[in-house]
DNA sequence: AAATTGCAATACCATTTGGTTTCATAATTG
DNA sequence: CAATTATGAAACCAAATGGTATTGCAATTT
């Protein structure tokens, strides 16, 4: 059983505010990627994403773990679940919408 | 039939960073209110919270209606399937952790 | 051993954020 | 009409945020 470190989801909301973090989010869930590696795909400075990558460690959605002189990041989606199980707070009332406006409309907007 | 304002979910993400907003955005599930009443329930100003109403609404998360010379404010919880969508990128990779949790269930499932 | 590489830490900077106070205006009430 | 109420708007402020550049150190490579 994992142990559970976040009761309190602000520091997750927090990280994920800034789209460059959210990215780097999106660039992890293929691969653990060295901090060089995350910056390799960003207009910054390498200590401007180790920055983020800070703030994205704080807010529990990535483990870093050191492997030589590298910092490999990984990510870690459990801390999604607060913003998951905060968002569906709202669910019950969304339905009473959506389901009854227009659920084909939404499918055709889905995808995007 | 609604309008579709928001395709990039920035500002909704950026609206729910702050404790003190997605306290609001509770406190509208029950039912709409003007920004004296909102303040009510915070110790801050009312000028505060109206900034705080505002980010809301850019975020698309409640909309704003005159009704004589209050404005109520009011829950829109469409904009959260914004955010649903996006954490959903990342259901397939806690899936994979779940699995490993109860393997039994899951194989059922593989055989797909 | 020397050079290079990956990272940490710090100082610094401009902008944003979250709050305040004050003043103005529109709607309601006595 | 006068007083009150609900809000809007603006100026202001301290702290946080998102970025830079620089320096130093540990690990790797040659």
């Amino acid at each position: 059983m994992q142990t559970h470190q976040t009761i309190n989801p602000q520091s997750t909301f927090r990280a994920l505010a800034d789209p460059t973090r959210r990215e780097i989010l999106l660039l992890l869930r293929s691969k653990d990627l060295s901090i060089a590696e995350v910056a390799g795909n960003f207009d910054m400075t390498r200590a401007a994403v180790k920055k983020h990558l800070r703030v994205l460690q704080e807010g529990n959605l990535i483990s870093v773990t050191p492997q030589g002189r590298e910092r490999i990041n990984h990510l870690e989606p459990a801390a999604l679940k607060a913003v998951s199980d905060w968002v569906s707070f709202f669910d019950e009332l969304w339905d009473a919408r959506l389901t009854a406006l227009s659920s084909a409309i939404d499918k055709e907007w889905n995808s995007k």
